[in-house]
DNA sequence: AGCGCGACCGACTGAACGGTCAGTAAGCTC
DNA sequence: GAGCTTACTGACCGTTCAGTCGGTCGCGCT
């Protein structure tokens, strides 16, 4: 038999906390089973505990990507250089790029409510990603490249949440491609949505 | 003993209804017991079975809370009469005032992902009403009101989940007022952050 | 005073949970 | 082909879950 088809489909720590990932997407966290991820992946429960340390494991990995990628793309040159509005608007377009190659392990992290070690410290790192935007906010309010009548770490978190919204009904395998998804967030996140901004609004 | 003070505090199920969902909103439905919500009412969990059918009863009266104020809200003269852009307006002020004073049940339905049976009909009956502002998008595009470089549906999504994001921070104890906090995201929604809306952007 | 009833409790049940363990089968090495 | 390692299985463990049940308490009514 040739080793191109191996006679058992070996399994590793990346693809268990793959499968394991897609379907704490779908169900939730706490309402899969072990059961669940191992029919997902086509082995017993046992085989899944000879790869991984416990269920908790396997949710750690998923925040860990998915935080590692968000704060890494805050140190890009096109996040840290260049006047604040355009920062915040490629920031709005990698966000949605990660998301999207990233669905599972962003959903996973967005739902989670704290209630362990793990996820509290998760819900920690990913508040001091919301207040590096909101200081990039603020520095465009001071350069004048953005509104100042708005708190900038508020402004942050909504602009932040729009883009993160998108976890609720984006698939990756539908007609709308990222790259345009992203274009229209970051282009509604900084004009809005009306055509003429005359009558509207407060201020 | 004066009738004020009773010998014994009484529950009915609106008020164990609402004990649950302070709780499920903390911990998540799936993560939380009968005994969670037994020792956040003061009572046992038997006691708790005595006035309603079983947990998912009160899910249920969370998901119908929620959605039956979002949907009135949608029949509103101001929802329903007028410009769309104002309509729209205030659409995304009234959803932010009904997650302040329905918190527990608007975050509850946000984060429900159709594991049974009343789930699924809640999110069946959630994308309803996306689909009822998106129309009022579309509406607004070809009145000439709303900008229409992008899908309605699209928009219509994205703005109303910038309003909805709030439940992942709010608190409406804070400082923050709800009305100022509504005015802030209407105003983002419909003319953007940026300052100078030349230079930046795509079209 | 005594009765009835709604509110409530302690103790319980069967099922499902996360996790463990002894054992097996396949592949590699010498 | 003996011996070892790795991948995996089926049966099982203790715990926790949603939900049940027999009985008790206290209030209102007569």
């Amino acid at each position: 038999m040739p080793p191109s088809t191996p006679s058992r489909v070996r399994y590793d720590v990346d693809t268990l906390t793959d499968v394991a990932l897609r379907v704490f997407r779908e169900r939730g966290y706490d309402a899969t089973s072990m059961e669940h991820l191992a029919a997902a992946a086509g082995i017993t429960k046992a085989a899944f505990y000879h790869h991984i340390g416990g269920k908790e494991e396997l949710l750690g990995r998923g925040f860990d990507r998915a935080l590692d990628a968000l704060v890494n793309m805050l140190n890009e040159p096109e996040a840290t250089r260049g006047p604040a509005i355009d920062r915040v608007r490629h920031i709005v377009i990698r966000v949605v790029e990660l998301t999207d190659a990233l669905l599972p392990e962003v959903t996973v992290l967005l739902r989670t409510r704290g209630n362990s070690e793990i996820e509290r410290t998760a819900v920690e790192r990913r508040r001091q990603f919301d207040r590096r935007v909101g200081a990039i906010v603020a520095c465009g309010q001071s350069e004048g490249s953005i509104r100042s009548d708005q708190d900038p770490q508020l402004v942050a978190r909504l602009v932040i949440g729009m883009a993160n919204s998108i976890v609720e009904w984006y698939q990756p395998s539908g007609r709308l491609k990222p790259r345009e998804l992203a274009e229209t967030i970051a282009e509604l996140t900084l004009a809005g949505i009306a055509l003429y901004p005359g009558p509207h609004g407060v201020a």
